[in-house]
DNA sequence: CATGAATGAGAATTCATTCAT
DNA sequence: GATGAATGAATTCTCATTCAT
């Protein structure tokens, strides 16, 4: 967005207009629901991963709008009017940020299989460790997603947020197995599932609360209980 | 971006020394942290809420960065420079916005008197009722700190995190209660009552996703109860 | 007043370092002392001096304080943003300025050259008089580093000091061999040279006492008269 | 002046047409060309002389235009609005610093009496030797003379050139005489006498060349025998 | 495809001056 | 006479974006 224009519509309209995903219009190349003039989808694909994780640095340290298109030329190491052909404007880097993050985090979860158990219990501490693994590490994306989701274009939150969605119907299913055998006490598996994904972020917002109490790994292994004492029933409540 | 918010090192040293609250050295009153160049401190009390009010409405709506001090001194009907009379620079505004905010949180909680029971589940469950009615009303207020705390100056930000533990240290010692007295679940009364804090506020920043299923009254006495029963032990537990 | 001249201390320290002439660092181009983003040396090169000639003028005529950069914009033809790629703020102008009128100057004296005789009268008659010529044209610069010289950053103040002094050790050696053959009156060589200095420029400062009564040739050979009969002894004064 | 107005004519036509010394025009009290507002003509003056001494001690550290109305209103304990009622505009400031020097200065001449020899040259070296005192008391006031002068206005700037022309010609006496006595060298008493003023004000303008060599003393001694021995003859160039 | 110079609207902030109290 | 709050034009400087090379 140009300082200038300030929530209104661009000075002219787009060149291209983005309707899904990977889609051509104007000779221009789409990845993501990101225009691009450059024709190579293979060098796009590469250049937005490339500026995706440059700028995902910057606006962690500074904040999106404290981040300046020099500051990213230079991380990224290209030229501002070459930048420009693989954007269409400053959003689109927070959008390739978010898209980057997103599937990083989905690829991470894909490697966790090899799930033996079929006990709910075993199941849910499973996906409740891995995610706490993920959240550590993607702490500071995290932070970032939340900090400027309202900066994101739209179509790009309701996206975001439909990955979310589809994350928490995984977990949803596991809680509901729990509470039809009796072994999870939630009454609504969607509230429990949405609530479980609020609490797995708990430390990234207020981890500073225990920094000087507990190692990371101490207050992991309590919220990790808590979680799971909040939903699983105790196992000794009958005789 | 502001010029003059990159690599935020002042212009020139403030001219007034905050050393607490309501002083005043150099011919400047001070209100909480934020100097002013007016003198009357009871205009400048009066002149500092209207902005804040304001201007929160503002940061709320637009986001900080994207609010600019001519909408600001629209907003509050002082000219730019009578503004600039009440605070020193833009980021004053933020600071006596999430003062105002502590402010009216403080007032709501001190209201909440009354308590005649002396049973830990009844304090808990009287604490988190009052809370959420709190976290509904000032919910956007909310999502504003979050959002922009990184924004704030250093010493408002540990002005702000310190009000926060202090309400959690009021929580903590109802639940260390519950503990003592066997009736709560939680090993770490500390971390139990963080985690409460946390879960206040999961309607604030996840209430889209229910917002279709149940009304606002559902949600939050399935908020309540997930809340209440992470903590307390189920009564009929021994027969 | 200007905002940002007030209690200089820069807002956040240049990114870029100078150590002395024409070095390059963090990608940016430097020309005597003036940083700039601009990579392109030639182009610095060429613009500062552009710059330089089209200030100086607005400078004389207005004083630097009274000057606005999009004064200075309109004068060189560039755009206001164009104009910050090659300085990093309004002092660096008048830096410019100075530098420009120094290089002038220094090339003006390198020109003089076709010294013949070795006598030091004729030397320092020489000397007086191509200074003379220098000072008619520059009369205005010169006022203008007068007046602004305060304005300078301390380190172009101190360069500015610098290249004054050369000029006057010059003098100074041309004066002490006067003085050694006998032919000077003065006692103190050095103090000598700097008081012709600064009698070279009684007719910049004080000129208007003379525009009614002589013209512009005969107060100029009026001092130069002034100058030498002050250091040189009367041949005749041994019979 | 505003900063709006930047050299152009002011908003509304000044209240006070000021033709002359002390007259009164539209209710308004004139104290030297300096219009104000205040009736009581002896208060007039006494705050005059307080803005005055005060205002001159900023000029002089900060500058003209770096200094601020409301600094002055600091240094002179004095309200803005009170303030205002002893002058219309800043320039008026400046011109009271002006008038404030001009008057020191005489008062300081004045006292230089008891001339008792009669002699060209005991009187030029008197003459001379108080200068170079009254310079010495007053160098950053005549610094600041030289360095704001152009932002006088006009009728002021006239008026401080005649005070400095009636000095001028007290020394082309002495000087004239003499030439008369054949004494002294210079052709022309008026040109003599006003470089033997231009020459006073040499420490003024590079003291700092001699800071490290000599004593303020001896730099003294060397330019009082300087400017006496560019003047008189030698006694003994007759056998 | 890549480069980086150029554009200019717009942001924060200052400050001389006025005027109601 | 004195006070100081209010005004708002003008200033410096930034930075997303374009476009000629």
């Amino acid at each position: 967005m140009t300082r200038s224009l300030k929530n209104k519509s661009p000075k002219s309209a787009r060149k291209t207009v983005i309707t899904g995903q990977k889609k051509i219009k104007n000779n221009e190349v789409i990845s993501a629901t990101v225009a691009s003039r450059i024709k190579n989808p293979e060098l796009v694909r590469k250049k937005h991963l490339h500026i995706a994780k440059k700028a995902s640095k910057l606006f962690i340290k500074k904040g999106y709008h404290q981040t300046t298109m020099r500051e990213i030329s230079k991380a990224t190491g290209m030229a501002i009017g070459n930048l420009y052909g693989y954007i269409s404007r400053k959003e689109d880097v927070l959008s390739l940020a978010f898209n980057a993050y997103h599937q990083y985090a989905q690829e991470s979860l894909d490697k966790k299989e090899g799930v033996t158990s079929n006990n709910p219990e075993d199941l849910l501490r499973l996906f409740v460790r891995g995610a706490l693994h993920n959240v550590r590490i993607f702490r500071e994306e995290i932070i970032l997603m939340y900090r400027e989701s309202r900066t994101l274009p739209k179509n790009e939150l309701q996206n975001a947020q439909k990955k979310e969605m589809t994350q928490i119907q995984i977990l949803e299913t596991i809680i509901q197995r729990g509470i039809n055998e009796k072994l999870f006490r939630p009454q609504d598996s969607f509230f429990a599932a949405s609530m479980v994904y609020h609490q797995l972020i708990f430390l990234t917002m207020r981890g500073w609360l225990f920094s000087r109490k507990y190692s990371t790994e101490e207050t992991e292994a309590l919220l990790e209980d808590y979680i799971i004492n909040s939903i699983v029933l105790p196992k000794n409540s009958l005789p």
